[in-house]
DNA sequence: TTAAATATAATAGTAATACTATCAAAAATA
DNA sequence: TATTTTTGATAGTATTACTATTATATTTAA
């Protein structure tokens, strides 16, 4: 079965809506392969559009700079795990069940997805990682966050934290939980990849054991006495 | 009583010792300064200049880049923490009590330091919150790892690594767990600064929040059932 | 179907960034 | 005092991060 996902990302990320253009698909689709490939710090307007190809001003017209392409690479990025987490979520019943579920969808494994989606995902799951604090990780944050970047992941983290709720309505900091869950997982999955020094992982880089460490971290802190 | 504290870093981070000359100092000081002010994005070595005074060839003479400046930076902060944990730690003989007192450490208040340092403490510990992870996300993770640019930050992970085992020797996680506590940290001081949504920390903006959630964090693993 | 509106390509240009090079003056050191 | 090292002053280059203009192609609306 093949369903569709598309997010109405905020209008204040793009000149140019990418959605209603080919040619605005194409900018989306060749940033996030470059961006993945020679990653942000590397990534001009200029060679996008030799990828393309197209000319400079062209993406320009579209997005005003990098930073907000990259916004609107991770704004997608996260309103799609919502999803995903919303969807799987919905038949089971049991909270411990739904919290293994959210960490189980955190942490990548290639778990071919049921979904029809353009862009690709696995590319855009590492640009998270290695990328997506840089969205917030700037002097623009307050500006940003005034004009409501951040809400895919706030609410992203709101989901979550609902369900560390449940699970235990008198924990203090579920959204606290949450939001070091999502950051953390995507930590450890960088450094089981490149710094190994800095956690526990074997060799076999298996995302299994991830997924172990953030059980125990997060039913430790849930089950933890007051 | 006033104690020194002095490293040496990785002599590969710059290409003239900046402690080795009252120039070197001045850019140390002033770099801190500007990235705290203006942060490194916006830095550039001709801003940077104008700041001492000097000349950019003259900056360009003891750094590379701005990228290896701020490495030192953040490595030199690593090291100061590191320090001050191992010095702290000296008189407490319960891993509990460890454990708390490094977490205390980790979150900044305003604790005036009794050790005589020149820089700019309470600007570099914004520094290594907002730009750390600059230092290792980014392309060149792999080749400066190769360096040991990242050593004073694993030196930091294993030391409190091997408290959690102290506290719990059947612990599986302690150097994940450690990473973890010490991004966290500094995640959920930017979230109460930046994006109180992604926490639950009051108004107040009080560290000691921030302190009781790790806490709960790290003794709920490090107490969990395997 | 044709006219009008819009999007894109092609080209050019600017200010700032991220450097490198040269050489003379100043400062440190032997 | 002579020698070495460091710094200042200046210049220059390639790239980046844009903006502007105009012609052409494509889409849409009458």
């Amino acid at each position: 079965m093949q369903l569709n996902f598309s997010v109405k990302l905020n209008e204040k990320l793009y000149l140019r809506d990418p959605e209603r253009s080919d040619l605005g698909k194409q900018i989306i689709t060749a940033g996030i392969k470059m961006v993945y490939e020679i990653g942000y710090e590397q990534l001009t307007f200029k060679k996008l559009a030799a990828a393309i190809p197209t000319t400079e001003a062209t993406i320009y017209r579209y997005f005003e700079n990098k930073h907000k392409l990259l916004i609107y690479l991770v704004d997608w990025y996260w309103a799609y795990i919502s999803f995903q987490i919303i969807f799987h979520l919905n038949n089971l019943t049991n909270a411990e069940d739904k919290i293994k579920k959210i960490i189980d969808l955190l942490v990548w494994e290639d778990n071919a997805s049921e979904f029809a989606v353009d862009l690709d995902q696995k590319a855009l799951y590492y640009i998270s990682i290695a990328e997506g604090n840089k969205t917030y990780l700037s002097k623009d944050v307050d500006e940003n966050n005034r004009e409501m970047f951040y809400k895919p992941y706030k609410d992203l983290v709101q989901l979550i934290a609902d369900i560390f709720k449940e699970y235990n309505p008198d924990y203090k900091y579920p959204r606290s939980l949450a939001s070091s869950l999502v950051e953390t997982s995507h930590f450890q999955y960088y450094f089981m990849q490149h710094l190994p020094r800095l956690c526990d992982f074997s060799d076999q880089k298996d995302p299994k054991e991830i997924e172990e460490f953030l059980e125990n971290m997060v039913f430790g802190a849930l089950n933890q006495q007051a």
